[in-house]
DNA sequence: TGAGTATATGAACATATGAACAGGGGTGAT
DNA sequence: ATCACCCCTGTTCATATGTTCATATACTCA
C-alpha cells in the first residue's frame, strides 16, 4: 500500500475529510520551525545533558567543576557543552584560562520543570 | 588525564570546592527520574513526532487520518504512535474498526509551546 | 464465515549519536 | 619564550534510532 492509493479512497468512517485534513496541513508551523522544535528537544533528550543544566541551574560553573560534579572526563563534559550551546540552551563567558557556563535564560529551566511535573504525574 | 588525578589536585581558579561539588551531586534528582526526563525529551526530539502532536492539538485523530494530513505512510506513523503511547504523551481509544489518538493531558501542548517560544527569542 | 478495511508488528537497512582517545590552540605564570 | 593548564576538535567504534517493506492482527459487515 502506497501513498497513491490511499488518495483516492479515504478512510471512510473518518472523522476529518480533506478539507480539515488540508487545514492541520497548513496550520502546522512551517518545516524549518518543526525542525528547530525537534532539534532543542534532542538535545534535551540525553541524562547527561539534563545534568549538565541541572547543574547549572542556578549558577555558572566552569568545564572542570562540572566534569567533577558529574564524575565524567572533561572531554565528554566538553562535547556535551558544545551540543548544549549550538541550541542555545547555554551560554559561555571566558575568565583568563576558564570558561563559565550558565542557562541560556530561564525558559530552560522552566521546559525541564514542565516535563517534570509531567512524569510525576 | 583521567578521574583519579582531577580528584587530587582541584582547579585552583573556580569557584567551587569539593563541598560544592558534592552538594550539587547530592541535589540532583536520582538517577531514575533523570533518565525518565531525558526519555520523554527524546521522543519530543523527532519531527515526525513533533508535527503528530500538533495534529492532535485540539482533536483526536485516526492513525489514517494523521498519515494523510502528514503524508506519510500508516506503518511510519503507527510506529510512532507507539512511541508517543509508550512515553504517555498521547493516549488511544477504540472505536470500532478505527483507533483514535489524543493528547494525554495538556502538559504536553505546554512543553512544545514553551520550546516554541524559546525557539522564537 | 469470508472479504475488506484499519492498525500493529517484525526484520533489514541507513543514519545518527555518545564516549573515549589523541592531538591542538589559547591563556596566564615564570 | 617556555611551560603548565584548561578547553576544544577530529576521529573511531559501538550502539541507538527512524524508515521501509512485508506481513500479521483486529474489527465490521454482508
Amino acid at each position: 500500500m502506497n501513498r497513491g492509493d490511499i488518495v483516492d479512497k479515504p478512510c471512510l468512517t473518518c472523522q476529518y475529510n480533506m478539507t480539515i485534513l488540508n487545514k492541520i496541513k497548513n496550520e502546522m508551523p512551517d518545516e524549518e520551525t518543526i525542525n528547530k522544535l525537534s532539534e532543542v528537544f534532542k538535545i534535551f533528550g540525553d541524562s547527561t545533558r539534563i545534568r549538565i543544566l541541572w547543574a547549572l541551574f542556578d549558577k555558572e560553573m566552569c568545564v572542570y567543576d562540572i566534569a567533577e560534579a558529574l564524575n565524567m572526563t572533561q572531554s565528554a563534559i566538553s562535547h556535551q557543552l558544545r551540543s548544549l550551546k549550538q541550541a542555545r540552551l547555554i551560554k559561555s563567558r571566558r575568565d583568563g584560562k576558564n570558561t563559565f557556563y550558565s542557562l541560556d535564560d530561564d525558559h530552560v529551566k522552566r521546559i525541564i520543570e514542565q516535563v517534570l511535573i509531567h512524569i510525576e504525574e
